[in-house]
DNA sequence: TACAATTATGTAATGTTATTACATATGTTG
DNA sequence: CAACATATGTAATAACATTACATAATTGTA
């Protein structure tokens, strides 16, 4: 009940741990806060992620197998291209942003080879300004 | 004994097993092909892999847990600044490129916001020219 | 050569991430 | 209600990766 409708039970409760987390979180992490609210399997943490990733409301982290929340909900973050996120190393702070000249570049790159982009993946790790200086 | 030098034993055997796959392959993939050159445990395999992307011979497709040999092997395909890879969904076929105005963009990104990037994976998901015909 | 230091290897056990299979429940539609 | 689709609960297993500890090979140097 804390977040948009149309979401079931299960998928208001991962999204809710989600949205609350400073951080990027993995499935088996979400499973142990959810404990309380009667999770007992991983299945029932990968279903509800399952369906927030098909909703646009959160993203996968390839580098880390971790998940977070998409930081422009609602609106139509992904809708206009690719998302790319800076990771701090320290401090597991995400910073998600959009560049449409990257996207450009690389859709010209597959355009030109008749490859077909069906997901792309972008992620700088490293460290944010607090923790680098 | 099939590849550069200064290579160990068992990093030469996982080097020779990545270049000679069309596709990328596992760790425990690898592992079982080398089960006849006395591999048994992953860790073999794992220490290997670790040197090898020390290297710059192979890399790591974070949205696969696969690794491929570096396509442009010797010379400074790495140094001249983030590789990008498409990959196939269909038949696991791997394109590795480079492109500076991807690059120099996300640089600008980071700089601008005082990120400092250590590591940056762009990984293309799709299919390929033939597959997708 | 002898020795110490470093690097590489072998093996077992364990930890972490993700999926398959099957049963039950809930909601929607005609 | 019946039929269908979607969501959930649970157990077991598969796939990916690391820790810990012991041994061997290599390298540098007194
Ligand atoms: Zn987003
Ligand atoms: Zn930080
Ligand atoms: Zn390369
Ligand atoms: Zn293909």
């Amino acid at each position: 009940m804390t977040s948009t409708p149309t979401l079931t039970k299960n998928q208001d409760l991962v999204l809710g741990v989600l949205k609350r987390s400073d951080a990027p979180l993995s499935a088996y992490v979400i499973l142990d806060k959810l404990r309380d609210n009667g999770f007992r399997a991983p299945l029932q943490v990968y279903r509800a992620l399952d369906k927030l990733l098909e909703k646009g409301l959160i993203h996968r982290l390839e580098s880390l197998n971790a998940f977070v929340a998409c930081a422009h909900s609602g609106e139509s973050c992904c809708s206009h291209g690719t998302v790319a996120f800076a990771i701090c190393n320290a401090c597991g702070h995400v910073m998600e942003f959009h560049d449409h000249t990257v996207d450009h570049r690389l859709a010209d790159w597959t355009k030109a080879r008749g490859f077909k982009p069906e997901k792309t993946t972008i992620e700088i790790r490293g460290l944010c300004a607090s923790c680098a200086a």
